[in-house]
DNA sequence: ATACTCCTTACAGTTCGCTCTAAGTCAAGG
DNA sequence: CCTTGACTTAGAGCGAACTGTAAGGAGTAT
């Protein structure tokens, strides 16, 4: 079963230049042509390209995916340097969550931060509330957004935002 | 207590020419000057850079960020905008998470697929290999990498990657 | 025949977020 | 007085990842 460029761009919700651009820029060697230049998307086609969707997932550049997609077209002597470089992508994308998750309770505290504005009807009202005032779980929130030590917040108001 | 934009960008690993792209793009209308037009940075102002941080790892480009300090400094008949802006960059950062979990998962897939194969001293391995003999945990990326539905995976094997 | 649609290539243009250069100002130190 | 070094602006350049255009070809429909 054969698919065209357009077949291929409509089931992975990619444009056909996205999809040009990426074969011009070496990520897919494995694509067919027929006998006027057209290329012929396989099944197996399919899975390279969720495969490049996974790594491009994970921040990775897409001339860094071309040398994973280069490895994979060289056969069996790779496999070492191709497991290297998913593990590493594992980690890259390990911090990458964690890191998000930083930003999303900073977000919770800001949320609060809002809401607490919004019922008094003005941001004012955090200049009474100090460190105690902000809930337990905004605590160190709290400190990483007025740069202070975690032991060192008591008075401190907010000025920003 | 005020710093130059050198302190800053030590301070918070940026350089001096992206701070003040940022303030050329509208991001810091809060920061003063002294007489000679030199930027003095406060502490309060190291708290709207941490927002502005914030906002950036959710993925928001720089000239909604801008909107969002626009808000702040028009006060506080936008406090109902702004909450509503952070609950959806909250909503963002969750659906980006559980992202990046999928693409964890993928990579785990593949983590095993190349363990295997490294084992094996080849790729060919997975052609013997069927669904039955993917780890359970594996099952549902294994059926999304192949474009199958999850209950129509026996058989299959992977020519990819 | 001719219109339509989908494909092809080559290459130009766009957006984003910096990154750097050039030319100049100012304050401190020898 | 002169150099050094950190700051200023305007504006050019860059790399990544598209995005679009122009010109043309093949296959089908009327």
């Amino acid at each position: 079963m054969y698919y065209t460029i357009g077949e291929i761009a409509k089931k992975l919700n990619l444009t056909t230049y996205t999809l040009r651009y990426y074969d011009k820029e070496g990520l897919l060697p494995f694509v067919e042509r027929d006998g006027n230049g057209i290329r012929r998307f396989k099944d197996s086609d399919l899975e390279w390209l969720s495969i490049i969707e996974c790594l491009k997932q994970t921040g990775m550049p897409l001339k860094d995916i071309r040398v994973f997609i280069d490895w994979s077209i060289q056969g069996d002597d790779t496999i070492a340097q191709r497991l290297e470089l998913i593990r590493c992508q594992r980690e890259a994308v390990q911090q990458q969550i964690e890191q998000l998750h930083q930003t999303l309770k900073t977000l919770d505290y800001k949320c609060w931060y809002y809401e607490k504005a919004k019922e008094a009807g003005t941001c004012e009202i955090h200049r009474q509330l100090t460190a105690k005032d902000v809930p337990d779980e905004f605590h160190d929130v709290f400190c990483r957004l007025h740069h202070l030590s975690p032991d060192d917040a008591q008075g401190k108001q907010s000025k920003a935002g």
